[in-house]
DNA sequence: AGATGTGAAATTCTTCACAGCG
DNA sequence: CGCTGTGAAGAATTTCACATCT
């Protein structure tokens, strides 16, 4: 159970709770949380569901709690250890926004072909020689890795990553990876998202997905 | 009709026949186009009946014509114009990504707010500081935006970019754009595709989506 | 034989609507 | 009252299965 699309809006929801908690907010109602997350609040409800959250029908849910009930359905308690493959512009663009992650995902290492990449550290991240890819992961227990190289060598670096004992891999070259089945691949495609979305702006026909505040500017919800 | 999930693979299905045709590749069968894409054939033949295409059993499909007939579904015989917003590492690995792009649609132009990143040519596409953006997307008619700036100012480029008569807009940063109706977003973050790879690496429940040639290595499947 | 094209079934996902609580 | 929690309805999507073609 807990299907991907499911998967998706909790982090989502985690994401905004945290930033609403920050802001000072201490409890929050479903459609708030809705409204923030672009979805309708019974989604949010029969999400909460699968969390396992009580909320209250006169304060709604407490928003640290919903947050921390989140983090233990998504098994997000331990620290997961990552690391990039490819320090070209699309890597350290990742490096630098990761570092301001919420906590539980730490990228611990950094892999390139380029000698002149190598060597140094980078947002906090130390970069290695892809030669070093295997005893690396295996001495620092790595279960998740970004592929962030060129198309060409995806395949071969992606096998690789299998080898040393990744489990998990966030794909951002435009290949299909053939990894084993116990391996899981997300990718995702920019070339693929950017043609989706031209595609959108020649039909105008809308998903009406946007807030109904048509018109409105840009302007954070405060809690 | 059409839905999101299948205009994805619509545009999935045509760059790999396009890959197909460049190895040499004439026809093609549901299931071998279903294997490079990793779905099932009866998906592949579903999605190709929303687009007027015939197959001949004995034949399978004309792999030219296929992607042909794709292409005219998704609207893809006239150019559009991509503009990019933000020029740092993200934005130029989009930049030199794109150039290899199927062809309809070009980066004509990128903004950036630091002057030292403008007035130039990158990857064949001109340079302006932000604040000739209204000027420069009237004048090139520019329809799509991609949002590659910082968190903190998506917010208030995308009210520009939406004044200046942008009608899709590809968002790279976390932020939730407030949009009018007419605008279509396509959020893609990927803070949200690193936790959720990061889930899956826990959870071994695997999805079984992908190739169920397990334990081999990757290979291009060659026409 | 082996493929396409497609109703119909099955499955998955989302929304409705309302009982029950504070 | 307005909100939560949830069974049930409803939509959307995928898969099955088979008639049909070559």
């Amino acid at each position: 159970m807990l299907s991907e699309r499911a998967i998706e809006r909790l982090i989502v929801y985690r994401r905004l709770l945290n930033s609403w908690i920050q802001r000072g907010g201490e409890r929050i109602y479903s459609h708030e949380l809705a409204n923030l997350a672009g979805v309708t609040p019974a989604q949010v409800r029969r999400d909460i569901m699968a969390v396992n959250c009580a909320g209250n029908p006169a304060r709604g849910y407490l928003a640290s709690d919903l947050a921390d009930r989140i983090g233990e359905r998504l098994g997000t308690r331990s620290v997961r250890n990552v690391a990039l493959v490819g320090i070209g512009n699309l890597g350290q663009a990742l490096l630098a926004h990761f570092v301001r992650d919420s906590g539980h995902l730490a990228v611990v290492a950094a892999f390139d072909v380029d000698p002149a990449k190598t060597g140094r550290v980078l947002h906090g991240c130390h970069c290695y020689p892809i030669d070093d890819i295997e005893r690396i992961i295996a001495r620092e227990h790595v279960p998740v890795a970004i592929l962030a190289v060129s198309a060409s060598s995806a395949a071969s670096v992606a096998d690789r990553l299998v080898q040393a004992g990744i489990t998990a891999i966030l794909n951002l070259t435009p290949e299909h990876l053939r990894v084993p089945a116990h391996v899981r691949v997300e990718n995702v495609d920019l070339g693929i998202a950017l043609e989706k979305v031209a595609f959108y702006a020649g039909h105008r026909q809308n998903a009406a997905v946007q807030q109904p505040t048509a018109g409105e500017l840009n302007r954070v919800n405060n809690p």
